[in-house]
DNA sequence: ACGCCGTGATACTCCCCAGGTATCGGCCTA
DNA sequence: TAGGCCGATACCTGGGGAGTATCACGGCGT
């Protein structure tokens, strides 16, 4: 009952995520009704219902979304098994480091000088934010800077690189650029300048007065534009806007910088770069 | 490139563990050469060369051996998808408890008899030493019964169900036999009775003078020969042989019987049979 | 030394099924 | 009520997966 194969997988994931068969169909490169065939013969053989075609599109039954978390992770699992195969089959391949753009430049900056002196080569995937772990466990990653606690670290092991504070990024001519700290509660006292809104892992957003932001560019812009508060981890601060201040939060919980690497990898290469890395201290 | 389709992962996994495409392919129930054929596009598409087709018959590349592990991790996870999908699609179906035979016997039935009483229906499924993780990881099973420090809980959650000391099993006419207790060395010494030995993760043997077995039937032949000294947990001696008899050893490690189930199960049933299994206590 | 056996690769043939095009059927909206 | 959107169905085509037959080659027995 395991033969499922990738394609139907692949074929599902797309249609729940879109929840439209022609968008889905597109997607994937394929016209529609062999789609509606696969997903069909999918439901058959699985002997459950996955899809509830209402008038007025799809939607996932619980059966669906459960499919939905599972086949990412499966895909996934596929994902790894070729990405590490291939690894061992020519070790020279470069190891792929997935890291949130702006983050922690001077120590990637660092830790990239340091493997290129040992002759190891490191491709460096620059993502948005919270992607690391789908990257890593998609297999397109090896390995990963992630921040705690902003990111979700199950599955994985890691180790703390270094522990910074914050600060909170203003607009130069803004009244509190001119303090030299900050709290917590100052910030969240600003109504001018609300904290933009991430969404959470299931997509939607929490409520609140700022912007909805789903990617470092946009936020980027909105930061450029003044619309928006951000707070973040000190050495975050190299990426810097003109016209912006960055002003110490004392009271924002500290984040620590670790470098993740999937709990079942067991590459040398792997391990012989976190080694460098944790020697950077 | 994650185009694989799992029924390359499987003949790759056959292949694999045959070292044979003949008997890999009688076992997967096709001829030789779509095999051959099969696995040299595997290798064409992974740029990685993953057997050596010496004369005299075919071993895994470094990267095979990675592959090996991998593909079994995948196809885990699709049988995983497979059942998870299955049972939130028909909320009735039963879970399957993997749970080695002979241990924890009252304590199983015990389980079992409060889970019936809340109408939860759950299928036990026997299994042989050590397999409870392959089973969990490859979705044959929702949930087992597993003991620390002997079995491999990496990637499960755990609930300890509970603690126990260890007794020898000997012949009734055995020296030995007459003891009330025994230590450790005074097992060890005992010339005419071997510990048996079970093979490791990879499938090798410790070296030792005791008879290797790798299932339980194989080794409950072996005792009810007389052929072997056993130490096990005080409940397996649910399990008795006729003309043997219990001793407890006071030094041996105690062993701790927990309930296991895969750490990215969110099923509502599972966190209930985790419940009921706890309330036992 | 020769020929047979065991093993994996190759040649070819066939046919199943994934995928395409055309079209239907239901439902909503204007 | 007509038109549009969307998913399902009908039917056809082609690629590739699977089968049979055969080859290539090394080991080994007599």
């Amino acid at each position: 009952m395991d033969d499922l194969e990738t394609r139907e997988l692949r074929y599902f994931v797309a249609v729940a995520e879109e929840l439209h068969f022609g968008r889905a169909a597109d997607r994937l490169g394929i016209a529609q009704p062999p789609l509606s065939r696969a997903i069909s013969r999918l439901e058959r053989r699985l002997g459950v219902q996955l899809l509830d075609r209402d008038r007025r599109g799809v939607t996932l039954t619980a059966a669906g979304r459960v499919l939905l978390v599972e086949a990412e992770a499966a895909l996934g699992a596929i994902a790894t098994a070729v990405r590490r195969t291939q690894l061992a089959g020519s070790p020279q391949l470069p190891l792929v480091l997935a890291t949130k753009a702006g983050a922690s430049h001077e120590l990637l900056q660092q830790l990239l000088d340091a493997l290129a002196a040992d002759g190891q080569s490191v491709d460096v995937l620059l993502c948005e934010v919270g992607e690391q772990a789908g990257l890593l466990r998609r297999g397109r990653a090896d390995l990963a800077l992630m921040h705690i606690p902003y990111d979700d670290l199950a599955g994985f092991e890691t180790e703390e690189l270094f522990v910074e504070g914050q600060v909170a990024i203003l607009p130069a001519a803004h009244p509190l650029a001119a303090r030299d700290q900050l709290t917590l509660a100052d910030v969240s006292a600003v109504p001018d300048l609300p904290i933009a809104r991430w969404p959470r892992l299931d997509g939607t957003y929490p409520d609140g007065p700022g912007p909805e932001v789903h990617t470092q560019s946009k936020l980027a812009q909105l930061v450029a534009l003044g619309k928006t508060l951000l707070v973040i981890p000190a050495s975050s601060r190299a990426w810097q806007w003109p016209e912006h201040v960055a002003v110490p939060v004392v009271d924002a919980p500290e984040v620590t910088t670790v470098i993740a690497w999937p709990s079942d990898s067991h590459s040398d290469e792997v391990a012989s770069i976190v080694r460098s890395a944790v020697k950077l201290l």
